[in-house]
DNA sequence: GCCTCTATCTGGTATGTACCAAACTGCGCT
DNA sequence: AGCGCAGTTTGGTACATACCAGATAGAGGC
């Protein structure tokens, strides 16, 4: 094979390079899931340095195409899920109802005291105590994001007994009748850091999207705030709006 | 000087510099808008690589801290902007409101026909004559994002007369009397890359947001369909919406 | 003042090497 | 079958070096 295939234009050997491997992708020669061969075993097939190939490599997991496993290997990435955060629906059934396989991990549960910023948020008093809630959320087995949900404990009592690697939005509807009518959501392109980045067993620095919700019942009261840390190939945002 | 600062932990030495470049920048030594000293300068003042050096500036460029311009350094980022793009307001008049200096340049204008993705969006025939509208546009100076804007000839004939780097929202009311009553919105976080990184004199692969708008008046007739790409670290999302 | 040419500075790309630590594999034991 | 302990593979980090091309600043001419 060697570099021959792409050494076109002005465009620099690492975008060459990306478009073969890209263009084994997009061929069906390797397909979602699949392991790329090693760093070093393309080294020898492309003939060029194993900076080189990474800087391609880093390319495409910039585009989405393929991602990275810590010291395993770089895989094809599977097609991101659609997700809409003004619905209140629960990510178990809208991942599902797209053919993939979801899951939940609750990676811990405290009761906490209000801060200034949740103390406003929730309009509560100063110390309030509130549930705090972290979980981790899989897709087909792969982390695509972690989230911190705050619930006030004076509407949902003894939240944390419940099991909560199911929809909390089932339990907070089914158990104490709490339904959501309005939705306020905040989102950024952000980079995967420090503790967000080690959660989801990623790169620091890994592009990512931060989606802040919160939900609010017909009284106005907020029912959930969620902080949500998605990694940016695995979700495409789809919001259906009237407004003026 | 050294590399004394921040050998901390197991973290990695790049992940050490970049935390005392980010001192620089969080205790105001750095100011935006600063170049930061040139990547060989720093590699003799800190006293490592130069591959580790652009290591921890990729890192904080990730974050959003810095930017590059191409070739001749790097540089402290200014503030995002916050954008919601629901609401039908001008560019230059929401970046004026959070006092900065916003610009607008057209880098094209074409007519062009419908192909079947754009005459389903505008639900016309297929080759339909639309406007096609290629521009860019800069905070303080910096491009921020480029767009490609579709909109119906036959409801705004002679559009490509009119100085486009106006607002284009003021020309459709005021030269067409075309308001709009409702949009939708598509949001992806992307890479920049090929056509949108040269425009925007990136480094391709730079992470960005895409965004989709479709607005539509109020018989239901799409006025605009718009495609943004933002550089990431240049916007804030906020949408406020109260659906159910 | 303005333009142009040039030398220099700066980041961009590519190569090679070395060593580390986590992940994985397979063997052998129980 | 299950467990635990190597040894191997793999990506992650850090170093050094070289050369390229666009950006920039300064000198010189008009």
């Amino acid at each position: 094979m060697a570099r021959s295939a792409s050494a076109s234009k002005s465009e620099g050997l690492y975008l060459g390079l990306r478009d073969e491997i890209a263009g084994r992708i997009s061929t069906g020669a390797l397909r979602p899931g699949d392991k790329l061969p090693s760093e070093r075993d393309l080294q020898g097939e492309l003939g060029v340095a194993r900076g080189t190939i990474r800087e391609s490599l880093f390319q495409l997991e910039a585009e989405g195409l393929i991602y990275r496993r810590d010291r395993s290997g770089w895989y094809v990435s599977p097609p991101p899920v659609v997700y809409d955060p003004t619905r209140w629906e629960g990510f178990l059934s809208y991942v599902e109802a797209q053919g993939r396989r979801p899951r939940t991990e609750t990676i811990s549960t405290e009761t906490i005291a209000a801060d200034p910023l949740l103390a406003e948020v929730f309009g509560r008093p100063l110390g309030a105590p509130l549930y705090l809630i972290r979980r981790r959320r899989y897709v087909d087995d792969r982390a695509v994001l972690v989230e911190r949900i705050f619930v006030d404990a004076a509407l949902a009592p003894d939240l944390l007994r419940h099991s909560l690697d199911q929809s909390l939005t089932g339990i907070l509807r089914g158990g104490y009748g709490l339904s959501v009518a309005r939705n306020q959501v905040r989102m950024q392109p952000c980079a995967l850091t420090g503790e967000h980045a080690e959660a989801l067993r990623v790169k620091s620095g890994l592009p990512g999207l931060a989606v802040q919700r919160t939900s609010y019942d017909a009284q106005g009261r907020v029912v959930e705030f969620d902080q949500e840390y998605w990694r940016h190939d695995a979700v495409r945002i789809s919001v259906d709006i009237r407004v003026r």
